[in-house]
DNA sequence: GTGTTACATTAGATTTAGTCCAAATAGTCT
DNA sequence: AGACTATTTGGACTAAATCTAATGTAACAC
């Protein structure tokens, strides 16, 4: 993702392009890991301009809040976010809690009875296994 | 659920039917919502026997491993549980954090090429949106 | 029954993840 | 420049969950 494009995308949600606010984003579009908060804010530490952990945790919030970036909670584990590029799914690893994209397909919607009078305003679909690192292994946990 | 159901799935795991391990089964199986481990801690602990918070924890744990419980992440919030019967997918509310079930239904399988080295071990359907509570109100967070 | 062993429970300290706060700073607009 | 608002900051704080080490309990063999 170039420089512009991160820039325009928060200009277009009303949120100001700071070097804070740009480092995470970046971090984020060069990543293909799904880095935790603590990641983030160390990766974004590591070079100048630093940021807080206040910060980092504010422009996550906010990032997520204005749909650029997807949170994705993991069971017994730290969130992790996620630039929303290509639509995809996720994979969670069992063993070492690690989120990888798969490939995006389209998934039925619920019957409009099973949902009843509630709002839908997303579906997202998740998968749990071995990752390609911890498959060959025996479990251990 | 029966009493002698519970008994019979816990065995069936290896796992010891103890009073506080049965007090947390059964209030899951009993409860229609997805209680956090703090709401189950409370619960059993308004009857006797009493539990402690690190019993509730270590139970709510095996339960999971046993297969016998679900535990759902939910984004900035405490994870909740759900006795494992009907299969089902869940609804969070993004207002209120609670879960829902949804009646389940097929979805299909990624593609082999898209899953890799990947092991499945299963899927999993996550719908979000306004709960029936919450849907009527304007947005405010 | 008694001993042995493995499984469970407990209270409280600890860790981890994340939020809150009030003051300082930096953009943006006119 | 001056006014105004968004943003950043460090540090205190909170909530969720885990760890620890001592104690208790149940199951099985003998």
């Amino acid at each position: 993702m170039a420089v512009a494009a991160i820039k325009q995308s928060l200009e277009n949600s009303g949120l100001r392009c700071t070097p804070q606010r740009y480092a995470v984003m970046a971090f984020l579009a060069a990543s293909h890991r799904h880095p935790t908060a603590v990641e983030i804010f160390e990766a974004v530490n590591r070079v100048d301009p630093r940021s807080s952990r206040a910060t980092t945790y504010n422009n996550l919030r906010d990032l997520v809040q204005a749909g650029l970036v997807r949170e994705v909670a993991v069971e017994g584990r730290a969130a992790r976010f996620d630039i929303k590029g290509l639509r995809h799914h996720h994979f969670i690893c069992d063993h070492c809690g690690n989120v990888e994209d798969i490939e995006w397909y389209n998934i039925p919607r619920p019957a409009a009875r099973a949902l009843g009078k509630r709002v839908l305003r997303e579906c997202e679909l998740i998968f749990r296994g071995r990752c390609t690192k911890c498959a060959p292994r025996k479990a251990s946990r």
